[in-house]
DNA sequence: CGCGAAGCTTTTCGA
DNA sequence: AAGCTTCGCG
């Protein structure tokens, strides 16, 4: 049992704690993955068949890694039939085995989000609702809440609160949508996301003898980040629990961020409550990151009212401070971060790998991968628009969808006039409401054109073009019975025409669009040989379109390249970096616009601070932009209350604190580039030197109205007669240099190119840049 | 019916 | 800025 030694105490006794209820409260970085495996690997010692052990983790990346790591203590046989995986992808699979029992097909299609809305607006449109009054994106918000609270259709409908609620928000067709909606994903033989939980727990309620098959089966179920379940996920658990209660979970409620997909972080606040006999282990020890990086986390999660008491602490080196970055805008910003990356990279022998740039949404990702390019750092951004959301990706898969399962509408309409083949609106229309109006689905009626044709009011040149679009795919159909996945999706992507639609776009786009169906082609060869070796691999095209839907792009992370990696915080849980660069700490941006409003939402945002910061191991910078291209134009930006909320003991600025917190932002352009959010308004530090008389509470940043003239920006600045071409000139970042030009006649715009000695040359604002003569 | 231009809206996080 | 819808013409 080597594999015990090493545990630390907690950890020790959370890994062979073997029966019974257990909670693991898993600070951030305290050997939770490690306890996870290795309490598998125990059990499994112990005797118990890895065949009736269940663990549900956050993303199939890391059951894949885990599995690897108990298989190495275990051996490879006795780790192949435990069972791993999100939640998604195991009642996936569990509910196509079982489809029967619902009425779905067992190849039944999963929607992803754009898929379900787009056959949501369609519900709204068949229902005449008017889509400004009820806009698609929050009534599928409401749908699929109501989902992950298990309220279904039938629930809602007996449910008077419910509907007086919808009624007062004037949403009083909510019901009805939601019925459609549901009838028509069932039609189509598709569940969304949602629907992977929700029927699951259709299943284990409505059929005992399947629960009770289940529950025999998972006698011992781990669930990884607890604290991000939902209450559908929780009565999933629960329920297969509750004949053996062998129920171990794991968590940290002060990393719960995704409420916004139903995620209740009262699941593992109440575990205690569902379980009175559970026993508790609390790990708190973090050997991930430094003390400073652990003590400034502890001080700011510490203003959260919700949550259980915890003691995290490091025992490694104190560290450095966390370097605080205020850029001019979010160009500048992304240079200073691909600048130091750069120094670093040469200066301490770190990896681009050792990097990680963390930001709250994906659309800050753009000028970070300019500034990463220029410089030639290489880099990988995860999320994002995922691979398989591109148009293109996604028109070739609604094929190959089709052909798996015919009556997926989505699917058919999204490919029946694409690329064009003279099948217009109308012709669809007409054949959407015939096909309503008969009670059967798309696919029925162009297998019975001849029949039906007489009703439809098509001409023939209309009806041929509707054969001749139908016994292709029934080409394709018979092919996959024979031919190997790939062969079949290569002719499909020929046949189809979609192949030369996207050569005839010479365009860099169109060309990477083509290069983007390639890609697909490539993984899907990967997929199939990689199925093939495995004992238990599944081939068939519907293997690979569920592996596709419930991919996560954490999922392919590559390994073995030396990459600077981009994410956003969401993403980048569970996972470490020795050098965080968290950016864009803004407020309005982070916390969000979206979530600022609330207690409960700004604690959110606070844990994925928390999150955040306890993903670096050595080094912290933080940087954040007084002015942003967001949306089109340039907007001001004040700095995220977030750092004012971190001890000044734990931070070191990198600009040098200004003199002035005022500027003018009447009239004059440089405004955007003004200091009237500097640190003395935020620290405690500064505030004390500077404002001494001050005892108020810091206002927020929101309520700050700049006053006084834009002539005392910058004392420290420089004026147009100070400096000359040929002066030798030091800049606080960028080191010693040589003026090389001057620009200008505005004496409040004058630019300067300055050769420095170590950064090269750099175009400056006189006015800003702080050159100091030497 | 198909195409492109014009106009309009909408901005978080993601299985 | 980007995505989506609408509109008008060939």
């Amino acid at each position: 049992m080597d594999y015990l030694k090493g545990l630390n105490e907690p950890q020790y006794e959370a890994v062979t704690t073997l029966h019974g209820p257990l909670m693991v409260l898993a600070g951030a970085g305290s050997g939770k993955t490690r306890v996870l495996t290795m309490r598998i690997a125990h059990l499994i010692t112990n005797g118990i068949d890895p065949f009736n052990i269940l663990a549900l983790t956050f993303t199939n990346k890391a059951a894949k890694e885990m599995k690897l790591r108990i298989a190495k203590v275990v051996g490879e046989g006795n780790a192949k039939s435990l069972w791993m995986g999100t939640f998604h992808s195991v009642f996936a699979r569990i509910l196509r085995s079982e489809a029967h029992y619902l009425g779905f097909p067992s190849n039944f299609t999963i929607y992803d989000t754009q898929d379900s809305l787009n056959v949501l607006k369609k519900v709204l449109k068949d229902l005449n609702i008017d889509q400004e009054l009820y806009k698609p994106k929050k009534v599928q918000a409401r749908i699929s809440s109501y989902k992950n609270n298990l309220i279904t259709v039938r629930a809602y409908q007996n449910n008077p609160e419910l509907i007086e609620a919808d009624e007062r928000a004037n949403m009083k067709y909510i019901g009805k949508i939601y019925e459609k909606y549901v009838e028509q994903c069932f039609r189509n033989g598709a569940m969304d996301f949602d629907d992977l939980l929700l029927r699951t727990n259709e299943l284990l309620t409505r059929f005992p003898e399947v629960l009770a098959r289940y529950q025999d089966r998972f006698r011992y179920i781990l669930v990884d980040e607890y604290q991000d379940t939902n209450h559908s996920q929780y009565l999933i658990v629960k329920a297969l629990s509750s004949k053996f209660e062998n129920i171990c979970v794991v968590g940290d409620d002060a990393q719960s961020i995704y409420s916004f997909r139903g995620a209740n972080i009262y699941n593992i606040l109440n575990f205690k409550k569902d379980y009175p006999d559970a026993k508790t282990v609390s790990l708190e020890q973090n050997y991930r990151s430094t003390q400073n990086i652990v003590n400034a986390a502890n001080v700011v999660i510490a203003r959260n009212k919700e949550q259980f008491k915890k003691n995290v602490f490091s025992d490694n080196e104190v560290g450095d401070k966390i370097k605080v970055f205020r850029a001019l805008s979010d160009a500048d910003e992304a240079n200073f971060v691909a600048n130091n990356i750069w120094e670093q990279h040469n200066a301490n022998q770190r990896k681009f790998t050792d990097f990680a740039i963390l930001y709250r949404t994906n659309s800050q990702t753009r000028a970070f991968e300019d500034a990463l390019r220029r410089k030639n750092i290489p880099y990988r951004v995860y999320g994002g628009l995922s691979f398989y959301q591109r148009k293109e990706i996604k028109d070739l898969v609604a094929y190959l969808r089709l052909l798996v399962n015919e009556n997926d509408s989505e699917a058919l309409l999204r490919v029946i006039n694409y690329p064009t083949r003279g099948i217009g609106e109308t012709t669809q229309n007409k054949l959407i409401v015939f096909a309503d109006s008969q009670n059967v689905s798309l696919a029925n009626v162009l297998d019975n054109l001849g029949i039906y044709a007489p009703h439809l009011g098509f001409n023939n040149g209309v009806i041929s073009k509707l054969a001749d679009f139908w016994s292709m795919i029934k080409a394709f159909q018979v092919m996959l019975k024979t031919e190997n996945v790939y062969t079949v999706a290569m002719e499909v992507a020929q046949r189809s025409g979609l192949i030369k639609f996207l050569k005839d776009d010479q365009t860099p786009e169109g060309i990477s669009r083509v290069e983007n169906v390639q890609e697909l082609m490539n993984s899907m060869q990967g997929f199939i040989e990689e199925q093939q070796q495995l004992e238990d691999g599944d081939p068939s095209l519907s293997s690979f379109l569920e592996n596709i839907a419930l991919s996560t792009d954490q999922d392919k992370k590559s390994e073995n390249e030396d990459q600077v990696s981009l994410m956003t915080i969401h993403l980048s849980k569970g996972l470490e970096f020795p050098v965080v660069h968290l950016v864009g700490l803004e407020e309005n941006l982070f916390p969000s616009f979206m979530s600022s409003s609330t207690r409960e939402e700004l604690e959110e945002e606070r844990r994925l601070f928390y999150v955040a910061l306890t993903r670096a191991e050595k080094q912290v910078f933080f940087s954040y932009a007084v002015s942003r291209f967001q949306w089109g134009k340039i907007t001001d930006a004040e700095p995220s209350r977030f750092l004012s909320e971190v001890d000044e003991e734990y931070i070191e600025f990198l600009n040098p604190v200004v003199e002035s917190r005022f500027v003018n932002k009447s009239g004059l352009s440089s405004d955007i580039f003004g200091d009237n959010f500097s640190e003395p308004r935020f620290f405690k530090k500064a505030e004390k030197k500077k404002l001494p008389s001050s005892d108020e509470p810091k206002p927020l940043p929101k309520n700050l109205k700049p006053v006084a003239s834009a002539k005392i920006i910058n004392p420290s600045g420089n004026s147009s007669q100070d400096i000359e071409v040929g002066d030798r000139v030091r800049h606080d970042r960028f080191g010693v240099g040589e003026v090389v030009f001057l620009d200008g006649t505005d004496p409040e715009n004058i630019k300067a190119k300055v050769k420095f000695v170590t950064e090269g040359e750099k175009n400056l604002i006189l006015k800003f840049a702080k050159l100091t003569k030497i």
